[in-house]
DNA sequence: CCGCAATTAGACCAAGTGGTCTATTCGTCA
DNA sequence: TGACGAATAGACCACTTGGTCTAATTGCGG
């Protein structure tokens, strides 16, 4: 609610209201935030809102975090892309990760989980989530076997460092502290190529 | 919504409205379930909800998330207690967690975070989280040194087991399926005292 | 059986919800 | 410039939300 007033402005109402509910859902979840709410911090009347997304709120849930899972993407890319080894793109993917949780004041948690894990029983969201989640994963098992390791493993490998994230995610939340995201590459153990690591 | 015939009838009112909020919340979250289902679920009225829970929503977010957790600690103690190995244990568990899962037509997530971490930034849900968290690594930590692991590695295993067990669960939620839960022991890896597994 | 608190019961309320609709303005191409 | 669709603007609506309050009922100790 601080750092836009270059950036939001000449960007396109849409964008400015995704951006937005992206935003308030992964700190407060689809289900708490309203539309006034949205639309005030996008600065847009809810006209526009039923112009760029017809289905309303649930429209624009699937795009927010779409939105936001894209950002995640690029997080994955930059942080594996100068590694020298796969450890090392853990390493920097989970540090990157701590310092914006703490710009959330340690409060965010996944976005795309707060915003398609609660409303209502939405199977769509589901299966949204799960789109979304998947592309992580195979962008991480991409990077992995750009690191030498063979397909089976590295899709595991993949696997399990989404799920120390999102774990970690949840016990930083519960603490208030981003320690729990940094510690994150020591519990990767062997999963590097064997003896690789260090 | 079927398994009640027997049991809850004859629950004192105050438990029948903490076991409805919890099962809703746990299912929907809690900003997206209303007083009005709970009350209907519990089949009780307003004034006994304010009666016993002065606070109102909130109040009875932190009940019924405690009471989720007081589940939980008892599915951990009684899935180490008969086990030969932590990672016996371990594996006990996961597949009674995964069993629940498809109770719940492989709908329902983490009962604690999905009742405190939405809602209102509400600085005591986060504490109450925190600490019935700490409870399960707790009992998790003590299971670990019963099976001869020294403290500080007893205590790292059991934060890795909270936090793949959230992760996991987090999949398994947007997959719809119970299998990432299942292979939940094949991830621990060599956290189990050297040597000691399989 | 009485009396009194604990509990149940639910009408009621102001505030907010997501959603709809009509009117106006903007941007662009002829 | 005129015109036409895209986009903006916000009044408005039915409905639900969490919360309050008063009245009735229940259960138990004397």
């Amino acid at each position: 609610m601080s750092r836009r007033d270059m950036t939001d402005r000449p960007l396109p109402t849409k964008d400015r209201i995704i951006r937005a509910a992206a935003t308030l859902f992964a700190s407060r979840g689809y289900a708490s935030v309203g539309l006034a709410e949205i639309l005030a911090e996008a600065k847009a009347p809810k006209g526009s809102l039923y112009h760029h997304f017809p289905d309303g709120k649930s429209d624009l849930a699937l795009a927010a975090a779409t939105w936001a899972s894209d950002g995640m993407l690029k997080l994955i890319a930059a942080s594996f892309e100068p590694a020298e080894s796969f450890h090392g793109g853990v390493t920097t993917l989970a540090h990157k990760l701590a310092k914006l949780f703490d710009l959330s004041d340690q409060w965010d948690g996944c976005p795309v989980s707060a915003t398609l894990f609660d409303g209502p029983p939405d199977t769509a969201f589901r299966a949204r989530a799960n789109h979304l989640f998947q592309g992580w994963i195979n962008e991480v098992t991409w990077q992995a076997e750009r690191f030498g390791m063979a397909e089976p493993r590295a899709r595991e490998a993949a696997e399990t460092l989404f799920i120390l994230l999102e774990g970690s995610w949840q016990l930083a939340r519960a603490r208030g502290s981003s320690d729990v995201l940094r510690a994150l590459p020591n519990r990767i153990g062997d999963l590097d190529a064997p003896g690789a690591r260090t």
